[in-house]
DNA sequence: GTAATCACG
DNA sequence: GACGTACGTGATTACG
């Protein structure tokens, strides 16, 4: 250990902490942990005490201190209450769990041979205040620990702060950034600003901003008060004018003091050893084995080895599923084999017969499952037992030949689908295919239905969802630590990538058959795990079934009008050119009404306006709510862009688009679902995403009824009624909500009417739509803040509801402490089919972290199986509907389902289809609510509704 | 490539 | 005494 310096000279680097400050933002920020002899909670002490040692061996890009001082406060009460008695009036009470942590806190301090300085009638602020201005003047380097911005007037060139914390380093360029001046001016801005957190007054309606300007003209604020009556702004000048005193008060309360008598000198801070005894005997007390085996291995005492890191803490749990695969995978390459004959193919047939498992994968020269042309198909029957089949190559363009030269040598495409046929059928025959929807659906397109199937990608999903995605180099490399060949590697990037028919027979037989030699090794792998995990039913039930019908729906498509989306484009081009003129004039300067960027200059910096926000970016804030506030407050260029934006979004993302994505072939538009996107199990929808078409607005409406059936035939739309609420009342065991959905009763009214007392015949409308916008809050895992922004209501009355609600629910409250608790113990949650959902950052130090992934673990059973249900239905729906002539199924939108029929058998489509929905949860589950489905048929989706 | 915005359930 | 917040998606555009 060092040798002590006397006295502080200006070789000294003091570090000061400000402990009390500290304490609240451990608490908060670090998990709940608690004390394992006895369950004491002791996360802020742990938070505090790895700070202390970290700072005493210089981290945090720090030297070592020369002196170290925690400093607290003694009392709430101080002078400041003297002059002010709300001066922190506000602060509530310590959260109950951390009262035992303050003297702990102390504990900590002196274990680890540090100073805990205290005085009654002061703050902590004070006291540092007083120190770093004696070690300034004595030349010393200062460096303040805390984030607190009453301590920023104290910056200078010699002292600093430092947010441990966050790793951010206060200077004086950083006061400025913060309130726009220099740490001199910091208490006269403050003392205009006013503050919230301390209750300081400050003059109303000045902020930050305003404070920082009105300053860079008067210099100081005793004569910006004295010339106020000049200030041109009426608003600012009779508030100036009328809230002097409240200034002058504020600016007493803001100012740190400088000169409090303290009892202890700097001196007295010098650092020097601990005394080992009482430092590993807090260290025990308190349980920190991570904390002990560091110091143990600062101070050369024993092993570390065999204990857990710090880092651990926070960790997710890491599920059983996800353990690397077998350690010695071994890829030959050189045993792949390349197809190019009858008898060849004949052979691998036969292999692929007696193995009983064969892994498939399909080469195509498109990602676009509907419009891909079959180039190739591999076969797969044990490790690097596999072979590619080419069918579809074309003459290598490398001769530069324009006439193409010749075509490898390959079995006739039709030839090759007769052989395969009685391999791809074989009911004994297992085929394996990753993401195997694309390849049925190619397949589909030459006559071949391969079945039975498993799916790996799927396998995946069900075992690991929201853990990682599902794609297959992921998974070699996470379960094998084998990076296959990826495709840009062979086909080139951009531009020039060649499509893989025109990749040459050597490069593609290695890339092609490696990906069913990893698929088959993935299904091994996988498939013992799902009874492991628990997943093998959901895989069976609710995802195994989906890839074929999946790619029914994508090859058959959907009709639009071509000549109505046009048409709607035009319209939408007058519309926005015409908004653009209005925005010019209004804005007296033409700009990109598209660029955020710009809307936010023109708004905020030329015109002005109040009420401007900053994202995390630093960019002006011009989403739809900022601007919706803009216009009500009477502004006309908000509404403007705000028409305009509307218009352009559905010009380009719809209109134009559509268009676009029709097939030549079928002239129909065909969607991708994917079935392993999402954390709940929900699919998603792409190229084009047909799950996000417009239908809340009028003008959107208009895209919607481009969507049409065939000639001769109709579109029904099949759409489950309040499906997750009914999961909610269902899985939560709400009495009366339950009751409500038996009745068939408006649930939003009967919410309204339990939580207002409104009866039912009284209710409004406006209180109904509060009630449902707290209804969607409680799926969504509910916080004061969210409800409060939906339905603009204050923080305050926002808690309320929820309060309300917990007590008109009862139940409500157990779920959701259940359910965060499972996600905390088991690292997922549960539907009530058994499907899994793994919530990452449940354990996180990040409180907001946390907070989000407990919101995402409310929401994931109840999102989640209402999209088991529809799974569920969807795998039922082709043998249902296979008694209606003629009905095909298009779409899904997580709660609905498109149909295309003959105009007469609409009727009895919806005859099968409703009932195939309502029930789909039986047999699995006997849910305690009826399912309703709504079904209508029109010519087009928007009149289906 | 990322961030902002906005369409849907 | 701090800091952002409802859950789940995908497409487009601007901008570095």
């Amino acid at each position: 250990m060092s040798v002590a310096i006397k006295t502080v000279d200006e070789n000294s680097h003091v570090v000061l902490v400000d402990g009390s400050g500290y304490i609240f933002r451990a608490y908060h920020a670090l998990p709940p942990l608690t004390r394992k002899t006895d369950g004491l909670p002791i996360g802020a002490v742990a938070g505090f005490s790895n700070m202390l040692f970290k700072l005493l061996q210089g981290q945090n890009n720090e030297s070592r201190p020369t002196h170290f001082a925690v400093i607290f406060d003694a009392s709430s009460q101080t002078f400041r209450n003297d002059i002010y008695d709300l001066y922190k009036a506000n602060r509530s009470e310590p959260p109950e769990d951390l009262r035992p942590q303050f003297p702990l806190v102390r504990d900590a301090t002196r274990a680890f041979g540090a100073p805990a300085v205290e005085m009654e009638g002061f703050e902590a602020d004070d006291l540092i205040a007083t120190y770093a201005k004696q070690a300034e003047a004595l030349g010393a380097r200062v460096t303040i620990i805390s984030s607190d911005k009453d301590l920023m007037q104290l910056v200078s060139e010699k002292v600093r702060m430092l947010d441990t914390m966050k790793n951010k380093d206060i200077g004086i360029e950083q006061v400025i950034e913060k309130f726009g001046l220099p740490p001199e001016s910091v208490i006269d801005v403050q003392a205009l600003a006013g503050d919230s957190v301390d209750n300081i007054p400050g003059v109303p309606g000045i902020g930050v901003k305003t404070a920082a300007l009105l300053l860079t003209q008067y210099g100081t604020l005793e004569n910006l008060l004295d010339h106020a009556e000049e200030i041109p702004q009426k608003g600012r000048r009779e508030k100036l004018m009328a809230n002097k005193e409240m200034a002058l008060l504020s600016k007493e309360l803001v100012t740190l003091k400088t000169d409090v008598d303290v009892d202890e000198s700097l001196d007295d801070f010098v650092v020097g050893d601990p005394d080992v005894d009482v430092l590993f005997d807090f260290l025990e007390l308190m349980t920190f084995r991570t904390l002990t085996a560091r110091v143990r291995a600062q101070l050369g005492e024993g092993e570390t080895d065999g204990l857990r890191r710090d880092d651990d803490v926070g960790r997710g749990v890491e599920s059983p599923a996800e353990a690397r695969g077998p350690a010695n995978v071994i890829f030959n390459k050189e045993k792949y084999v390349c197809v190019q004959d009858v008898e060849t193919l004949n052979h691998w047939v036969q292999r692929g017969l007696e193995a009983g498992v064969v892994a498939v994968d399909l080469e195509t020269d498109s990602l676009d499952s509907a419009a891909a042309k079959m180039v190739g198909v591999c076969l797969a029957v044990a490790d690097n037992e596999a072979c590619y089949i080419p069918l579809g190559h074309v003459g290598a363009d490398g001769g530069g030949d324009m006439f193409g030269a010749d075509a490898p040598k390959q079995i006739p495409l039709n030839e090759a689908v007769r052989i395969l046929k009685p391999l791809l059928h074989a009911k004994g025959v297992l085929k394996v295919g990753q993401n195997f929807k694309y390849d049925l659906g190619v397949f589909q397109r030459y006559g071949l239905y391969p079945a039975p199937y498993d799916d790996t990608m799927l396998m995946s999903y069900a075992l690991g969802m929201g853990l990682h995605n599902h794609g297959m180099d992921a998974l070699s490399e996470m379960h094998f630590g084998h990076k296959p060949i990826a495709f840009k590697d062979i086909a080139g990037t951009g531009k020039s990538q060649k499509t893989f028919d025109q990749i040459e027979l050597d490069v593609a037989t290695p890339y092609a058959a490696e990906d069913a030699d990893v698929t088959l090794r993935l299904w091994k792998f996988l498939k013992p795990k799902l009874a492991a995990e628990h997943v093998s039913t959901v895989y069976e039930t609710m995802d195994r079934g989906l890839p074929a019908v999946l790619a029914q729906m994508e090859n058959h498509g959907v009709k639009v009008d071509r000549a109505e989306l046009s048409r709607l484009s035009g319209m939408f081009a007058q519309k926005m050119a015409e908004l653009e003129d209005e925005a010019y004039n209004l804005a007296g300067a033409k700009f990109n009404m598209g660029s955020p960027k710009q809307i936010g200059e023109i708004l905020f910096d030329q015109m002005g306006l109040e009420g401007g926000k900053k994202t995390k970016t630093g960019a002006w804030q011009t989403g739809v709510d900022v601007l919706e506030k803009l216009a009500d407050a009477g502004e006309a260029l908000p509404r403007t862009i705000l028409d305009w934006r509307g218009y352009s979004k559905l010009k380009s993302t719809y209109s134009d688009a559509l268009v676009q994505q029709i097939n030549a072939d079928t002239g129909r538009v065909h969607t991708s679902f994917s079935l392993a996107a999402t954390t709940t199990g929900r699919l998603s929808s792409s190229d084009p995403n047909l799950q996000n078409i417009p239908i809340r607005t009028e003008e959107g409406r208009k895209i919607r009824d481009a969507f049409v059936a065939e000639t001769g035939h109709v579109l029904v739309a099949a759409d489950y009624s309040q499906i997750e609420l009914r999961i909610l009342a269902h899985v939560a065991d709400l009495m009366t909500m339950k009751q409500a959905f038996a009745d068939g009763v408006d649930i939003h009214a009967l919410t309204a009417s339990e939580m207002f007392n409104v009866p039912l015949e009284e209710m409004t409308s406006e209180i109904r739509r509060n009630a449902k916008a707290i209804n969607f809050g409680i799926i969504y895992g509910i916080s004061a803040f969210g409800l409060a922004k939906n339905i603009d209501i204050s923080r305050t009355e926002a808690s309320d509801y929820i309060k309300k609600y917990f007590e008109k629910f009862p139940g409500i409250k157990d779920y959701m402490e259940e359910t965060k608790a499972q996600a905390r113990e088991e690292g997922y949650v549960k539907t009530i089919f058994g499907r899994k959902c793994h919530i990452k950052g449940i354990a996180d130090r990040n409180q907001m972290m946390r907070a989000f992934a407990e919101r995402q673990a409310i929401n994931a059973p109840i999102q989640g199986a209402a999209s088991d249900i529809m799974r569920r239905a969807m795998i039922r729906m082709p043998e249902a509907i296979s008694s209606v002539e003629g009905a095909r199924m298009l779409l899904q939108v997580h709660d609905e389902l498109v149909f295309e029929v003959p105009e007469g058998n609409a009727a009895a489509l919806i005859g099968v289809v409703k009932p195939t929905m309502e029930n789909a949860a039986m047999p699995a589950v006997d849910i305690s609510v009826p399912l309703v489905v709504e079904a209508h048929a029109a010519k087009n989706w928007n009149d289906a509704h």
